[in-house]
DNA sequence: ATTCATGGCTATCGTACATAGCTATCATAG
DNA sequence: CTATGATAGCTATGTACGATAGCCATGAAT
């Protein structure tokens, strides 16, 4: 490589990811994450178009958290508990760090292939315990839309107060 | 009064709603508001204390027009057909003008009382309904929220894509 | 040894929110 | 009929942020 790189793009995002966390996603400015990483704000630049690339990034990370945290949820449980406990984990992922959560549902996902296949993904732990459960796959995709839905409608209230 | 008024506090709250609608809350500007109205960007703080005030009194506004609308949806329907009115009602004004809808959720309320009166007076339809439809009253409130949670969860993954 | 892509840097611009402090106008008290 | 004072406007200014332009140093690869 070139000139000593002072820092890396993942490490770029994780501080980004620290920011949003703390202090939501108005925390997240390209010189704070540029100041974290020991370099000045301009740099960030050869690493992201934009400061949305950052937070697209960001919300990457957050989303396969999500994903992780759903599978653990439903490890070792019976099938018939599985779906609550998705809810749970859910709902406790979204209390637990809501600023995380908001980042989630921060922008407009269409047109934008990659966070939309990302959040596909992230949801994959529902659809997988509703085949599983024996819904037709007719019904699927409706289901899935449908109980996410309700469960960012009820988390996001809560958040919301 | 004073100097002659240029404009009024009426005015100014219209014109923010009316940027909200076309470009989102992004648009919602100190400077954008003063331009259409005719006066220079710092005369605004003689009406609003901060650009959070503008957005608030933006938002009660949208709250008092959603609640027009539902109560609009219900009149004449049969009780059975009023709950799908409402939730229709409620999905239609979220579809046709996101912006406005996304207002309403883009802040956290807590510690807002006069916020959150508003936001209490634009469910009540709901409210009405339900107990018109026989729901006892110490399951009114968690069922009104849930169906909110639900009616806005759904809504928002839409608008969301 | 020379080239050149790369990741830093400083300087600078545009935009936005906000405050300070001045001024002109009008309602009202005397 | 003045004098006073509250008020809505204004300009000038400060700060913060996003973003671009353009320079420079380094080190990998020929």
């Amino acid at each position: 490589m070139p000139t000593p790189a002072k820092t890396s793009r993942e490490e770029l995002v994780s501080i980004a990811l620290g920011l949003v966390e703390t202090g939501g996603v108005a925390a997240l400015t390209v010189s704070a994450v540029a100041k974290a990483a020991g370099i000045k704000g301009p740099s960030i630049y050869k690493h992201f178009t934009d400061r949305l690339a950052l937070l697209r990034a960001a919300e990457i990370e957050v989303i396969k958290d999500l994903e992780a945290v759903l599978r653990a949820s439903i490890r070792g449980r019976t099938a018939r508990a599985r779906i609550v406990s998705l809810a749970n984990a859910y709902r406790g992922f979204a209390k637990s760090q809501p600023h995380r959560y908001e980042l989630l549902y921060s922008r407009n996902i269409a047109g934008d292939p990659e966070l939309a296949a990302a959040s596909r993904s992230g949801v994959q732990p529902l659809f997988d315990e509703l085949r599983a459960a024996g819904v037709p796959d007719a019904r699927l995709l409706t289901l899935a839309r449908t109980l996410t839905a309700f469960m960012h409608g009820f988390v996001s209230m809560e958040l919301v107060g």
